[in-house]
DNA sequence: GTCTATAAGGGGATAGAC
DNA sequence: GTCTATCCCCTTATAGAC
């Protein structure tokens, strides 16, 4: 049975691990500036100062799960997006589709990457560089193809906002219409049948 | 000629409204937590001890901001959703293009709301009650009635989002393709004639 | 009302024992 | 590798002079 580049696979994760994953719950839910790093080491288990031998500073940690979690939010766009083998209509529900899923299982990752990024947009100029994902993509290219009367990047937007929108305005909608957790997961699943009727529809409209 | 209740309607305005205006701008820029009084006190251009002396803590001043800013952002909204002597299409064409113009001049409006009130949902447990616009709203009676079919909370994020997310979504969408901040406005003022359409035919499509 | 100086405490990071 | 104790800077807030 091969043994993976990682250097432990016990059942109870590493103390690294146990850090890294303390430190993506704690980082999440309260962004860079309001997060202890008291608050991880708590939530760890360990004490504050294995944080430091670990990853030396708050910073380096937040640099790493910061960038994890960058290329989980935009990853699934790049993939689907630069696929010269898929038609638009397949990228449409492909996007979707992987992007409520995604979101079901990390609401927060959205407000999290966009509200940091907005916060210290310096700190991430080579991080949003290398996301140079939709300049030249096959996306665009079948956009401008389909409708070429209309500005291909108007539909970027659109696209990403109806799949992900909810997942941002959730804070705000679920408290001011009464809606359980339940209620919104079965919203969201619902969803992911209409995305790609109403993206349709748009691409459509004149 | 009568006087307002205000203190002052001077030309430079008073020391309480510089330190506003100078709390205003950094705290939509940087959030709570990473904004520091000194900073507020420097933007506006008075000393540290001033701004404890006219709003007692920083807390205070920033809920006072805060309440300003979730009564712009959702004040439209609710305006236009609970107006009875208009249609439907009225109203999709009303916060496309009310939603547009506002953000145009406040781009950091909706992403500093939502990720405080993400980071912090506690704090504004009162606040997000009392914006309980949406239940019961005509809008919502609206599209129940032109879509039966559909729960019409599904089109609330989506009209929303279509009109709001590409300023969410800005700080990575301009750097990835290039686009000056010029040219993001002229992609907003655009996008004010396709919002309408792109929802109505969101409506039709089945 | 506005300033300088400073108190009081929080929070990131490290020294050094084990 | 992991802990306790501690350093030290930074930040909020206030005291008190003007």
């Amino acid at each position: 049975m091969k043994k993976v580049a990682k250097k432990k696979a016990e059942p109870d994760s590493s103390t690294e691990d146990k850090i890294k994953e303390a430190a993506r719950r704690v980082f999440i839910k309260k962004g860079y500036s309001a997060t202890r790093t008291r608050d991880i080491a708590e939530e760890a288990g360990i004490n504050l100062a294995l944080l430091n031998y670990y990853f030396r500073s708050k910073e380096k940690l937040f640099d790493l799960i910061m960038f994890e979690k960058v290329q989980k939010l935009f990853g699934v766009l790049g993939k689907v997006a630069n696929n010269p083998d898929t038609s638009l209509t397949e990228k449409i529900e492909s996007i979707a589709s992987l992007y409520v899923d995604l979101l079901l299982v990390n609401p927060d990752l959205p407000i999290f990457v966009l509200s940091e990024l907005r916060a210290r947009p310096e700190h991430f100029e080579k991080l949003v560089q290398k996301t140079n994902i939709l300049k030249n993509s096959v996306l665009l290219a079948q956009l401008q193809e389909k409708r070429p009367d209309v500005n291909p990047l108007q539909f970027i937007p659109t696209i990403l906002g109806i799949a992900v929108f909810p997942f941002i305005m959730r804070p705000i909608l679920q408290p001011s219409v009464g809606m359980s957790d339940k209620q919104f997961t079965t919203m969201m699943v619902e969803r992911k049948t209409l995305v790609p009727i109403w993206i349709k529809a748009i691409l459509k409209a004149k």
